[in-house]
DNA sequence: AAAAAATAGTTACCTATTATAACTATATCT
DNA sequence: AGATATAGTTATAATAGGTAACTATTTTTT
């Protein structure tokens, strides 16, 4: 506080052993949002590589399961359940539609709003994809027990069950 | 397989009833990539918040903490342990020497190396955010138990563990 | 020792993701 | 009817992240 400005410590060692190529994250490996993140690359580098073929991304991959499970679900309903925001359900939707995956049908009572449904295709995709992404998460965890992995989902959910701050 | 070619379903129920605002996942919460992503996001918005007083993102933190572990560590040190890739060390280094965090200190042994050092002002700082992040946490995690929350961790670790296919 | 190859860091560029603001059309409220 | 709210859209911008090509150095090969 008294002495110097930028203060930058020129007595260090400029290096004379080296660390090895690959350090430990040490302060890291506690912290919950590091893991959270190596985690969930490693999951989704597994995910991406299984939907490769079928060209779909994480955020389609939700938005086709979701709209399966509630057929004539609106595009807000879908913003609020996958938490994004309005102009990215739209281009979610648009590129499905472009597919052939899915369709909007403008909704009879309420002429603002559009009911989602798969078509026929995008029926057929989705159950594919499913297992597709099941057999990632499993390549991806291969090291956890089934027990493990079930005890990792719980934990996870809840973490982000709470949806306080989601404003 | 025989008979329209888009099939796009055309005698569904244009949402006679609509859904609730929010619906569940189903299927996807099942999903462990889902589940990893969700988790993230809470997490991440609480660190953000956390750090927003300092103007710190989650990859300036991990560097800080890295090179507070490991002084004069070089930047492809930094790639490899974060798995990030050089350019991005450039720019994230360069944000700290800016605001006079750390410094970038010619390596005498092989000169085309930098080691990294946290200035004072960087080590008084990141010990600060390591109190800050440590609360975010636990704030992010309200419903775990300490226990939930170790093994939450345990499990996170042995899921990145194994970087076969970190190429 | 000179030439070739490898390495650390940098720069320039490009793409995808995500957020923000403003607009339209319908619907609801008073 | 007029004001207000809502569903969806468009346009736009900020940002993360990733690739390719370049410079400076070091190491390897001959």
């Amino acid at each position: 506080m008294t002495t110097s400005k930028k203060t930058p410590s020129p007595e260090q060692t400029p290096l004379e052993e080296a660390y090895p190529t690959t350090v430990t994250g040490l302060v890291l490996e506690e912290r919950l949002g590091y893991a959270l993140r190596r985690a969930q690359l490693k999951v989704f580098k597994h995910f991406d590589e299984a939907m490769r073929e079928h060209d779909i991304r994480p955020a389609q991959f939700s938005s086709l399961v979701v709209i399966e499970g509630y057929p004539g679900v609106t595009q807000s309903n879908l913003a609020q359940t996958l938490s994004i925001d309005p102009p990215r359900v739209v281009s979610l939707i648009n590129s499905l539609e472009e597919r052939g995956l899915a369709l909007r049908v403008r909704c009879k009572r309420d002429r603002r709003s559009h009911g989602i449904f798969l078509t026929k295709t995008g029926e057929a995709l989705v159950e594919r994809l499913k297992g597709l992404a099941e057999q990632s998460d499993l390549d991806a965890t291969q090291l956890l027990s089934e027990i493990e992995r079930r005890q990792l989902l719980t934990l996870l959910r809840k973490v982000y069950a709470s949806e306080e701050g989601n404003d």
